[in-house]
RNA sequence: GGGGUGGUAGCUCAGUUGGUUAGAGCGUCUGCCUGUCACGCAGAAGGUCGCGAGUUCGAGUCUCGUCCAUCCCGCCA
C-alpha cells in the first residue's frame, strides 16, 4: 500500500479520488457504529472514517499506532466541516487498513500544549516521542531551513565550506576541553575541537580566501539553557577584509535567514555600541535593548554627599550608578529580597532603593540626601509616582554588573505585572564593538586575552601594548540579539612578530610553551599570511530565537541535560577494563 | 564549587495547624453509542508522596542528609 498523499494535502478538489495515507493515530473517536480516526503525519492531520467491516479492527487501534489506510475522499456533512484544519472539509471513507505497529500508551501527551508542561527530563528520556510533537517538528524544520539559508548565502558570496578536524590538539589556554586518549601513542591525547579557529586561520594562509563551515564544537564547561557541551557554530573567515566588511557580510546573512525562515525583512545596518557604553548603560556586554530602564551614572552627584557609602565609593575611584524601574514601586518584600540576593551574589553589600508611593520618597537612605541631590536624582532618573530606583555603589565594572542583572530581573517583574511587554518577535540586533583587547586576571597575575590571543589590536592603540595593555582596544566585535550573544569575531593578527609579542611579552606565555602550542601557526604566518578576520556565530542560539525560545535544547534534536547526560541513550557510561587497557588509561574514582 | 525553584497516580497538579481510608482533571482499561473532531455516557483500575535517616503516639506535611531536573553565579581564551 503505497502512500499517495500526505495528511495535510487532501481537500474538496480531490473528492471521490481513491487515496492511500500512512501515519500515526492521533486520536480515536469510537461512536460504536462509526469510528473517526485522526491520522497524523509530519505535515498534518486527516480524518478517516470507519463505518464498514473495518470498524472492529479500527476499534483496536491505540493512540500513536502506525497504520496505512486506503479509501475514498468524501465530503463531510455540511454541519460537520472543521474549518480549523486545511483538510477539514473532507474525510477518507476507509476501505483498507494496514496496521504497521500498535503503540504502547505514551508516557506523556504528545500535543503542543500538553507536552510543553511536562518535565523536561521525561521529554528527553523519550525524545523520539517529544520530537513527534508538531512544535518540535517545526523547530527541526526551522533549523534545517536556517542552515540551508546560511549555506546558500555564503555560497552566493563566494565562500566555500571546508571541513576541519574534530580531533585536534589540546590548547589549555581556552575553555576546558574533551580529551581523547590515543591508542597508538600511549599517554598522549587529542582534544575535541573547541572551535576551528586555528585551522580557519591556516586556511587563510593556504589561500582559500573565503571559508565557512557549519561546525560542531565541543567545550567541557557547565551547561546552561543556551550552552551545550557540543554545539554548532557558523564559522567564517575571510582574507583582505576589515571590520566593516564583516559587519556587512553577517548583516546580509541574517537578513537572508530572517527572510527565508520568517519572511521578515530585517533592517540593516545594525546599530553599534561600544563595549564601554554597553556596560555603562545596560550593565552587560550583551544588552537587551527591547526595553529601557537604562543605567545612569551618578558618581558626580554623590562625590561630596553626606551619605558616606556613596561619597567614599566615589573617592576611592568607584562609581555610583542607578536605574529607575518605572512603575515597580509595588514590588513585594519577597521580590525585593530576591533582587537583593542577586545583587549580593555579584558583590554588592546591599541593594539601596527609593520607592515613590503616595507622593513620598520611601527609602532607608533618602534621609542622607540633600535637596540638591534629590533634585538631581529626580531630573536625571525621571522619578515619578509609582517608581522604584535601585542603586549600586562599587568599582565601576562591578556596579555595572550588579545593576545590569537587577535591570533584567526588574524587567521580568514588570512584564509579570503587565506593565511592560518584551516581544519575542522584536529583533533588536546590535554590534558591540571596541572591546578591550586584554583584561587583567588577578588570580593569574597577568593579562589575559578578552577574546582570544589572535585578535588584532586597533591600529592606533598598538603603541600602548607595552605601556598600558588594558587600554588597547581589540578589533573584536560581538553580534547581540535581544540580550543574547549570538556570535563574536575579530580581525586577526597576521604578522608573526606581533603574534609572538602578544603571546610572550603581553600574555606572558613562556616561549617554549608558545612554540609547542602555536609554533606551527607562527611558522605558517611567515610564509605570506594575508590580513584576515572572521566570526563564529552560534547556530543553536540563532535558531532558538527564530523559534521563539531561549533554550537551545528546544532546537537540538538530542541535547544533554545540565549534568551533561543523555537521558535517552544514557551516556556517559563506564567502559570495560579491556578498552581502558588498550587506551593506556587508569581511572581514579573519587570516594563518595 | 555556590545560590534559587521543583520532585505526590502514566501526565499536570491540589493536599489546611503534623491526625480517619492521600484527592482532582487528563490519560488508561471495561461496557454502551452512526457524525465526532479535547466526542459523549456509565463504571473501574492505578500511589515506595524522589531516596535515606531523625523528631513524634502519629510525617506527604517538621529536621538533617542525599539523588534527579531546571534557572542563575563561578566557568565559557
Amino acid at each position: 500500500m503505497k502512500r499517495t498523499h500526505h495528511c495535510a494535502q487532501l481537500t474538496k478538489s480531490d473528492l471521490n479520488a481513491t487515496v492511500s495515507l500512512a501515519g500515526w493515530v492521533d486520536s480515536v473517536r469510537d461512536h460504536g457504529g462509526i469510528i473517526f480516526i485522526d491520522l497524523r503525519d509530519r505535515e498534518g492531520v486527516t480524518q478517516v472514517k470507519f463505518d464498514t467491516n473495518l470498524r472492529a479492527e479500527a476499534a483496536q487501534l491505540k493512540s500513536e499506532s502506525v497504520i496505512g489506510i486506503t479509501g475514498q475522499v468524501v465530503l463531510r456533512p455540511d454541519a460537520m466541516m472543521n474549518k480549523g484544519i486545511p483538510t477539514g472539509e473532507i474525510e477518507i471513507d476507509a476501505t483498507g487498513l494496514v496496521v504497521h505497529n500498535i503503540s504502547d500508551t505514551p508516557p506523556f501527551p504528545l500535543t503542543d500544549a500538553g507536552g510543553d508542561k511536562v518535565n523536561e527530563d521525561l521529554r528527553l528520556t523519550y525524545r523520539y516521542l517529544d520530537l513527534r510533537r508538531p512544535k518540535m517538528q517545526k523547530n527541526l524544520r526551522v533549523r534545517h531551513r536556517a542552515a540551508k539559508s546560511v549555506r546558500d548565502y555564503f555560497d552566493s558570496q563566494g565562500f566555500i565550506e571546508v571541513e576541519t578536524p574534530a580531533l585536534f590538539k589540546s590548547t589549555p589556554e581556552g575553555a576546558r576541553e574533551y580529551l581523547v586518549p590515543s591508542r597508538i601513542h600511549p599517554g598522549e591525547f587529542y582534544a575535541l575541537s573547541q572551535s576551528p579557529q586555528q585551522f580557519k586561520q591556516i586556511l587563510m594562509v593556504a589561500g582559500v580566501e573565503k571559508y565557512f563551515q557549519i561546525a560542531r564544537c565541543f567545550r567541557d564547561e557547565d551547561l546552561r539553557a543556551d550552552r551545550q557541551m557540543e554545539f554548532t557554530q557558523i564559522d567564517v573567515e575571510a582574507s583582505f577584509i576589515d571590520r566593516e566588511g564583516i559587519y556587512a557580510l553577517f548583516e546580509g546573512m541574517l537578513k537572508k535567514v530572517w527572510k527565508d525562515v520568517l519572511n521578515h525583512d530585517l533592517p540593516t545596518p545594525f546599530p553599534r555600541l561600544p563595549y564601554h557604553d554597553a556596560m555603562n548603560r545596560y550593565g552587560v556586554d550583551k544588552p537587551d535593548t527591547r526595553f529601557g530602564l537604562e543605567l545612569v551614572d551618578l558618581s558626580d552627584t554623590f562625590k561630596a554627599s553626606a551619605f558616606k557609602v556613596f561619597a567614599s565609593t566615589v573617592a576611592s575611584g568607584g562609581s555610583v550608578k542607578a536605574f529607575n524601574a518605572k512603575g515597580l514601586a509595588n514590588i513585594t518584600q519577597g521580590e525585593l529580597g530576591a533582587l537583593e540576593d542577586i545583587a549580593k551574589s555579584l558583590g554588592a553589600k546591599g541593594l539601596a532603593f527609593i520607592k515613590v508611593e503616595g507622593g513620598e520618597w520611601r527609602s532607608p537612605i533618602v534621609k542622607f540626601f540633600s535637596d540638591a541631590e534629590k533634585a538631581a536624582l529626580t531630573s536625571r532618573l525621571n522619578i515619578e509616582e509609582g517608581d522604584i530606583v535601585f542603586f549600586a555603589a562599587a568599582p565601576w565594572d562591578r556596579a555595572c554588573a550588579i545593576l545590569g542583572r537587577t535591570r533584567l530581573e526588574a524587567a521580568q517583574l514588570l512584564v509579570k505585572r503587565g506593565k511592560m511587554t518584551i516581544r519575542a518577535d522584536q529583533w533588536n540586533f546590535l554590534w558591540v564593538v571596541d572591546f578591550p583587547l586584554m583584561s587583567y586576571d588577578d588570580e593569574r597575575k597577568s593579562y589575559v586575552a578578552t577574546h582570544h590571543p589572535f585578535t588584532a589590536p586597533v591600529g592606533e592603540d598598538e603603541r600602548l601594548l607595552d605601556t598600558d595593555p588594558k587600554a588597547v582596544r581589540g578589533q573584536h566585535y560581538d553580534a547581540v540579539l535581544n540580550g543574547m550573544e549570538l556570535g563574536g569575531g575579530s580581525i586577526r593578527i597576521h604578522q608573526p612578530a606581533l603574534q609572538k609579542k602578544i603571546f610572550e611579552e603581553v600574555l606572558k606565555i613562556p616561549g617554549d610553551v608558545v612554540e609547542s602550542r602555536f609554533g606551527y601557526m607562527l611558522k605558517a604566518f611567515t610564509y605570506g599570511a594575508p590580513p584576515h578576520g572572521g566570526m563564529a556565530f552560534g547556530l543553536d542560539r540563532m535558531v532558538a530565537l527564530l523559534c521563539g525560545t531561549t533554550s537551545i535544547r528546544d532546537v537540538i534534536a538530542f541535547p544533554k541535560t545540565q549534568k551533561a547526560q543523555d537521558l535517552m541513550a544514557q551516556s556517559p557510561t563506564p567502559v570495560t577494563a579491556k578498552q581502558l587497557k588498550e587506551l593506556h588509561i587508569q581511572t581514579v574514582i573519587p570516594p563518595q
